[in-house]
DNA sequence: ATAAATATAGGCAAATATGCCTACTATATA
DNA sequence: TATATAGTAGGCATATTTGCCTATATTTAT
């Protein structure tokens, strides 16, 4: 079994949800106040820099009326 | 939209692990161990007390070798 | 019933995430 | 140019998670 490292696995998850959420047509802003969180966590998310919550993930997918898993989808396997 | 609260969530998430790690035939000390992780987190996580990170899971998901969403999968929909 | 293995509970310090704030950069548009 | 919008960056205080530890409860097996 292989695992991507912490750093590249949320460099992948921030591009997934920059992707859908411009997608959906929502600014960082528009998706932070929706949660109820600060617009510069979305920032830190989106670029990889912090291991988010999986209960702030999953209020993501339902703002931006996704699949929890398309933002958990990795590019290519690694197994 | 309708969303679980964190603590319906967290409590679905941990029966899910539960469930899952023992049909696996792992201990909580042995998926501590396997992760790198203290086995009272684990703990914590079954409970439902703790909101753990989306990179812990990823983990957990390799560790017991099923898909990352059967430890999301909700009940039912309340959407 | 007893012993062993497993899980729960909680205190405490350290690490990390989050909220709040200001400043800076980039981009588009008038 | 300059004005507005969107995103990035980082400091700092607070909140939460995590690791480490000890103790207790629960389950399983003998």
């Amino acid at each position: 079994m292989d695992l991507y490292s912490e750093e590249e696995y949320l460099k992948i998850l921030g591009e997934n949800l920059k992707k859908f959420r411009e997608i959906k047509g929502f600014t960082q802003s528009e998706l932070a106040s929706d949660l109820g969180i600060e617009i510069s966590q979305i920032s830190r998310i989106e670029r990889g820099i912090i291991n988010t919550s999986i209960y702030n993930l999953y209020r993501i997918s339902k703002i931006l009326d996704i699949e929890l898993e398309l933002l958990l989808n990795l590019p290519h396997s690694i197994d």
